[in-house]
DNA sequence: CTGTTTATTTGATAAATATCAAAGGTTTTC
DNA sequence: GAAAACCTTTGATATTTATCAAATAAACAG
């Protein structure tokens, strides 16, 4: 299992075994139930999360309701960009939607590995700045696509997460109304 | 003006006398006239950009139309995220709208150094994750807030720009047209 | 299975924003 | 300082999406 994690790290970024070793010595490993919270609002992001199997979804309350942010499938990772960043209490919850096994890579043992062994610290460089790719690519979907191009995107690029989950995530992922991603879908 | 640019990323991420040396032997200094171009479109972004002085705008066509993406002001960074981590031709143009003073800080060689020399790995990652968090609240903002909050919050956060810059390129950075931003500014 | 909860669809209407067209303002340029 | 180029506002109308309410449909628990 812990083979499998650092191989899709290696192909991500390049670790030779001493970076290996050390990511070995300070991750944990949990089973956690379906509808069990991996990130507990108010709690201090302390980790990267990469999920070996399962599927989980990133959400938070906004004006009371409750807003989807992104889901993690199986050998994806997720965390709290904002509270591990900055070490503030998460708005951000983690939740499971199927029983998974969650690898936890703390937080603070990997930045002071990182100071010491390049591999890891390009691995972080690798890591954030596809995040900030991504980000950056939604950003532009979100501003000039119309709510049914965005549907029609992430049909396309995520058809997995479309089967998996309800869709009234889906819709407040896109920034719709349910009823909205409803008729869109009728329209299709 | 290099000891003023080190000692901004110091304040940022803490650069010993080493890494300070190894930067200052990576950057070249470049004016700039109104109007000219940092980053041509199609070209590879292989620089992260420094403003020492002037002000810039950050720009792509879509569908034939100018869409603004950002401003660095005097003292502030940019670069074309997409062009730098992928290494592919930039779709974003950066170009100035004041003569400029810029201090060009080389990729392939920052990448080279961030490796064996930590602090300058450190100042990569807190940069981009930085970015990142930049990002994400700004895509809170554009899936949730209104045309006229989102205009608000930037005359709130950064009244400078709205200074300076024409009402449409603030338009196309808030994903709206010029003519609702008008009517907006004109309700306030 | 059968009642209950949860998720999805449908309908009527309202609000926000876009589009197209044109009129005023400012700046720039020679 | 007058013409040209550029920038901003205003008006009328169309489109997209939200909101509120209710009806179906599907999943779930005993």
């Amino acid at each position: 299992m812990i083979d499998a994690y650092l191989d899709i790290l290696d192909a991500f970024s390049p670790l030779q075994e001493e970076a290996r070793a050390l990511i070995e010595s300070q991750i944990t490993i949990k089973d956690i139930l379906k509808g069990d919270f991996i990130l507990q609002e108010g709690s201090v992001c302390n980790h990267i999360y990469f999920l070996h199997s399962g599927f989980a979804r990133q959400f938070y309350y906004k004006n009371g309701k409750e807003i989807t942010e992104w889901f993690a499938a199986s050998k994806e990772f997720c965390f709290s960009i904002e509270s591990y960043f900055h070490q503030t209490p998460s708005k951000l919850m983690i939740q499971t939607l199927e029983d998974s096994t969650v690898i936890f890579l703390h937080r603070d043992a990997y930045m002071e590995l990182s100071k010491i062994q390049s591999d890891l610290s390009q691995l972080a460089i690798k890591m954030f700045a596809e995040s900030l790719v991504f980000s950056q690519r939604r950003m532009e979907h979100v501003l000039f696509e119309s709510a049914k191009d965005r549907y029609v995107h992430l049909l396309e690029t995520k058809p997995n997460i479309i089967q998996k989950v309800p869709l009234a995530y889906i819709a407040s992922f896109l920034g719709i109304t349910q009823e909205t991603l409803s008729r869109i879908r009728g329209q299709l």
